[in-house]
DNA sequence: CTCCTCGACTGTTCTAGAACAGTAACTCAG
DNA sequence: CTGAGTTACTGTTCTAGAACAGTCGAGGAG
């Protein structure tokens, strides 16, 4: 039996609709008489999940008007959303960026299953790439990325043009992520392509990225070598920041 | 007739008396149920009522103990500050507690290296724990408390008492921490404490956290599963959660 | 003396419904 | 054409009660 209160549940499901564009921000969400009946539960429970919602910024609630997916944000700094090669610059590591390969291709379900909508057959722009930290190979990543922004990004040379400042040139306002982060042990055929043994500890991420009407932008999908690599957060009571720093 | 909801007259009245030392930090409120009869509304008014304290940080409630006013030590909100057994709790995944051994014992270098001034053979508290997730054993734990906070809580039965519960409540106001996470392979001696084959790929978590004259509390070296948990990082431009999940 | 069970407390979740308050659009009268 | 009133929507507050889940202490049995 889950334990999880039917509220919570629906925070949850109402917050994967918010994450995934289903309901877009500035966007309405149906009436709370509405809700509370689709969702087979009463105002008083309904309310209380969308006073989640509302504590966790993702709506605000309207007397008389309406429950709106928060409007968008102005632009800002990126200070916490940061790629590995920014925190490996920042630390001064260089950082050098093989390309493997740029290529439209057919998009996986990983992809498609995060567009919603997407029809049959739909195509994404697939780059693959190896980072070299110290000289070495440290991290296999395969990024999609979604239309408009793959025709917008094709053409660009992305030994030289990291993908976030390519896809920020053709308009793309990158507005938040989701990652996830575990450990693996490295595959053979990515073993090959980092020149290491297979077998060893390594980091697998998969990160997803939203513009600011929350549609998808990029998938990434990173075999990072653990021994080359870690995870660094820094918690505080009003602050969290999260990155990547090379193993001394 | 006054256009202020009842529910936050009664937060107002509620926190007056709570900074007017009527109700003392931590102490008990009066049950609920008795709180709702003296105001002479129903249950649900009453609890939103608190849920306006509680957001501001001047209760905690307690299922099956009370509502209690927030003890002093805790000054602020750990919202971003969360422990693993926080973050499953919070999914609802049973998450039991199995304590291998309490000892005072003499400090290892990892600990004496972030007290600065430790005099030689300078003792700490060595906490061994198994996590277990969905009655597996799933996290091995190894916490070292530094003094004067290995003497509070050496006493507690860690079995029923989070380690962080019982240094709050011993006064230790915990401030920030920092935590280093990086993959590895699960080695034999722990490999047979969490019952499962040596060579797996794990999380390997070292976590160092400081009260607020930035002297060091507790030393946290974990060894995660990584078959049944994962990082799950959400960033926005406002905000970035770090937590752990279970995998499915 | 120790351990287990049960009862009495606690907080938490949920149902069911009614009424109040805010907003906006439409209609009618002047 | 304009303004006021009405209606139909919205969110918000509250009542009343039941049942679930957590905690702790007391008492009894072994």
């Amino acid at each position: 039996m889950s334990s999880t209160p039917r509220y919570r549940a629906i925070a949850d499901d109402l917050t994967g609709k918010i994450r995934s564009g289903h309901y877009r921000a500035g966007e309405a969400l149906p009436a709370q008489r509405e809700l509370s009946a689709s969702y087979g539960v009463t105002m008083m429970t309904l309310r209380q999940a969308l006073q989640v919602l509302s504590g966790e910024g993702l709506i605000v609630q309207r007397a008389g008007r309406g429950t709106y997916v928060t409007p968008a944000s102005a632009e800002y700094p990126l200070d916490t959303l940061r790629s590995l090669g920014d925190d490996l610059r920042r630390q001064g590591h260089p950082l050098r960026t093989e390309v493997l390969s740029v290529a439209v291709r057919r998009a996986p379900r990983s992809l498609t299953r995060l567009l919603g909508d997407a029809p049959a057959g739909h195509r994404a722009l697939r780059l693959v790439r190896v980072r070299h930290l110290l000289g070495r190979p440290a991290v296999h990543q395969i990024s999609w990325i979604a239309e408009p922004h793959a025709s917008a990004v094709k053409g660009t040379d992305f030994t030289e043009t990291p993908l976030y400042t390519a896809l920020a040139d053709a308009g793309a306002r990158v507005h938040r992520a989701t990652e996830r982060v575990r450990p693996a042990l490295l595959t053979a055929p990515v073993a090959a392509l980092l020149r290491r043994p297979a077998g060893g500890p390594v980091f697998v991420s998969e990160r997803a990225t939203y513009d600011d009407q929350g549609a998808l932008v990029v998938l990434d999908h990173a075999t990072i070598l653990g021994e080359l690599l870690e995870i660094r957060a820094e918690r505080k009571a009003t602050d969290l920041s999260l990155h990547w720093v090379s193993q001394p």
